[in-house]
DNA sequence: ATAGCAGTTGATAATAATTATTATTTAGGA
DNA sequence: TCCTAAATAATAATTATTATCAACTGCTAT
């Protein structure tokens, strides 16, 4: 957490009250939350912050690599601090994000890519369905 | 061509002349349109046609699965007529879209997330980058 | 052929998610 | 403490898409 304050700083940008907050609530969740859901929560802290200051500062959080914006199938794109490089397989029913140990970016498909003269920026494997409490769930 | 409209009246839906050219305008290219690209070119041929209607049967065609809808990082979605499960390099220069051969849902990764148990409901892996002809156009 | 009707369309309003604008405020260095 | 660039709140604007609804049209059965 101060860590990541610090790299706010770092970079010459303000550490504002709105900033450590998102921060804050982004960092009390395992989940994937979208900027609704994170603007939610940030103003059950702190009521006068603006939609757009959320916004503003998950779009800056993201630029610096503090954390990682996830665009999904269907609905908003979702954030989450990021650790490292990550994968991951998304609830539909409770929008919680497991981690996936691995990267398809390795071996035969990074070989056959690298073949072809392609030049990656960038990548997103993303798998949804439904985790297993979400399943059990469903069967009630 | 032909076999398109035949999957759709084969369903019930009717072929009316927009959705014929609709599917003229997506068989006629080689890269992800988006529904604003379609609309455009569907608006060539026929001035009368609404932006409603192209929405309309995008979704309809994408739920059939004749065409699929892909949701990249940033932008809107782009469309492609079905050409069986595939994954894409994705150019930010052009916006081609070059075939991947391969899925990464298969071996080590299918393993994981078989044993987490996990129930996938839908995977994409999406690369983006430049292609070698953006490669070269950049260095100019 | 043609009548009928479900399916479809065009026009447009509405919505959802996000970004831009702008006047005001503030964090952090001099 | 003062100053200034950066940041904020409020809100308008934009972008992408979906909903609404009256009018129209493929298709099927007569």
């Amino acid at each position: 957490m101060t860590g990541l304050l610090n790299k706010l700083s770092a970079r010459g940008y303000k550490i504002t009250p709105q900033r450590r907050i998102i921060l804050q609530v982004l960092s009390d969740s395992d989940k994937h939350l979208s900027a609704e859901e994170i603007a939610d929560k940030v103003k059950q802290i702190e009521p006068g912050i603006s939609v757009a200051t959320v916004y503003r500062n998950l779009n800056l959080l993201a630029e610096i690599g503090i954390l990682s914006r996830l665009n999904l199938h269907e609905g908003p794109a979702r954030y989450e601090l990021n650790q490292g490089h990550n994968h991951h397989l998304v609830c539909l029913g409770c929008g919680n994000a497991i981690k996936l140990g691995v990267c398809p970016m390795q071996g035969e498909i990074k070989k056959i890519i690298e073949e072809s003269g392609f030049e990656v920026d960038s990548h997103h494997f993303e798998i949804t369905g439904y985790c297993q409490k979400c399943q059990a769930r469903q069967k009630l």
